[in-house]
DNA sequence: CACACTTACGATATTCGTAAGGATT
DNA sequence: AATCCTTACGAATATCGTAAGTGTG
């Protein structure tokens, strides 16, 4: 016993019309067609669904007993496959994204806009936490992929860099770093600073790069908020490091930078994704978008200068 | 697009498997087999269930997504059929039968003892009323079928005959009229007459015979309950006239019976159906054992002699 | 004869199993 | 080498449409 789709769709037409002819007309299918597939039916299911008055067709018992069954079955069939199809096509699901505040502040909004402009139905997350948390929600699938530095003793996941950011000093206008084409890190030393939070990993680095040059910061104070930062370095309060895509969000009037050098450290950031396991379509998507995002912000607006590019494409589950 | 169960059952497999050689293995279907049937799958569905690892399958989250809805389509195509299957096979149901009071307690209960021993799960409801109201819970589809004498004006309604009751007059021992082999209905005056309620349609038979042959009845009382005509003819009170069916229910020592001739009067009682209207498996089940039954008390026991049997079946809606 | 369903039969589409071909461990 | 999945291809099965058959009004 082994019942089919077609066969019970050509049931319920059946029943609904009370005759072969309309119902074939309405499955688009030749009355024999139908014909058959009812008998075979009634004999899967070991009995009569209807009474043959060699002129018109009646439900038997049985039948009627069975026809909202019938129908039930094929509109949870259609709804279902309906629903995963819209899963696919984008017309429905979640993303959920966890990025580094700058990342999430900086490049993510844009991208986020436009891909909501395409497919209004999916439902955006977007979690700017610090490159840690970003780790823990991509190991913990609390999110589809992360946007980061590259993750420490991380086996299972897969880091793709997508462009190399680079620190910056930041200063207020005038100031005697200013002179200078590129600044060497032992230089931070003479000027009072401006720090960002410890937990930040662009502080992070900073502080490890002074202790492997064995300098020293003069550290005025730490704040938390990157906007902070710029007005107290640009009330004259000290000077400051920023990594490059931090400091063209702050647009603010009295600033200018210089690149760090001796070392140059680049700041390789990329994107977080699950190794063995599959993104979603709409996630894969918004990826794909985001990388061509960076590209064309690299070579069409020239914002990202002084940024190296990676081109790289996001691991495909094809 | 258009997907199969079979399909569908593959998807299930593997994804509760992880693993195609797993999933083959119980569904009884080769490797390969497995293999196409996913793919087809998501062909049709417009993206990948599963992503392929070359050495093992994991769910998508469009697949994980789905998994659940997926079962429960099965399930509930597998559990639909088995009830429609259990239907069929008289593991589940119901009959409702309409008789007259005579059939309902003399030939009925037997059979649905023995319907019962067969077939426990169905549920049978026996409504023992008079001829009018089997007719019109037939006609209303209140009843399945209906156990009385041929319906009037019944155009809708099918009447099979299944066997010819006869009246016989009921006298205490020693009566004068038990003198007679037969007994003409003329002689009824001439004593006193135990009637039964009006309502029912052997008095109606009654008095239309004697309207017909222009005698009259000298009626000493109606009662509702055939026992009780017995006892108060036992108890000399009076005759009676009662359909020779209804004599065998009350076994009374003290009364002995002849048949009524001039005119000879069948009662002809059958099995009404309504036309176009198919029995349930059940119903003609226990029809048919009825008509069975019938036929055996005749031939094997001979307790309905004196009755004309009707082998005719029942209409059958095959 | 017209109408509606069923049966017959050849054509097409789907599904299946065996055999062969990767890819990974 | 062993395991697992995929592809290739011929065979079996199921489904379909055209044409012919049956029964009723």
């Amino acid at each position: 016993m082994n019942p089919s789709i077609k066969q019970l769709q050509a049931f319920v037409a059946v029943a609904q019309a009370s005759s072969l002819a309309q119902a074939s007309e309405r499955l688009h299918l030749s009355q024999p067609a139908i014909s058959i597939a009812l008998k075979n039916l009634e004999e899967q299911v070991g009995g009569k669904l209807f009474s043959r008055d060699a002129r018109q067709l009646n439900l038997t018992p049985e039948g009627r007993d069975f026809l909202p069954t019938a129908m039930r079955l094929l509109q949870d069939w259609q709804d279902a496959f309906d629903d995963l199809g819209a899963l696919f096509s984008k017309q429905r699901g979640k993303v959920t994204i966890a990025a580094l505040p700058t990342l999430a502040s900086g490049l993510v909004p844009g991208v986020i806009a436009d891909f909501h402009h395409h497919y209004p139905r999916i439902n955006l997350s977007l979690h700017d936490v610090l490159a840690d948390q970003v780790t823990a929600m991509v190991r913990e699938e609390r999110a589809d992929f992360g946007l980061s530095v590259a993750p420490n003793h991380a086996e299972d996941l897969e880091f793709t860099p997508i462009l190399d950011d680079h620190n910056v000093v930041v200063c207020p206008l005038g100031h005697p770093l200013l002179a200078l084409e590129q600044v060497p890190w032992r230089r931070l030393s003479d000027y009072p600073f401006i720090g960002i939070h410890r937990q930040s990993s662009s502080r992070q680095q900073i502080d490890q790069v002074m202790a492997e040059i064995g300098g020293s910061l003069d550290i005025l104070c730490d704040v938390s908020q990157i906007a902070t930062v710029g007005r107290m370095v640009a009330a004259g309060l000290g000077i400051s490091v920023l990594p490059s895509l931090s400091f063209r969000q702050i647009s603010l009037e009295g600033l200018d930078h210089r690149p760090l050098v001796e070392p140059l450290i680049p700041r390789r950031l990329g994107i977080i994704t699950r190794r063995r396991s599959p993104l979603s379509s709409a996630a894969r998507t918004l990826l794909e978008m985001l990388q061509g995002s960076v590209h064309q912000s690299s070579v069409h607006q020239g914002s990202l200068h002084q940024s190296s590019l990676y081109q790289s494409p996001v691991p495909r589950s094809e």
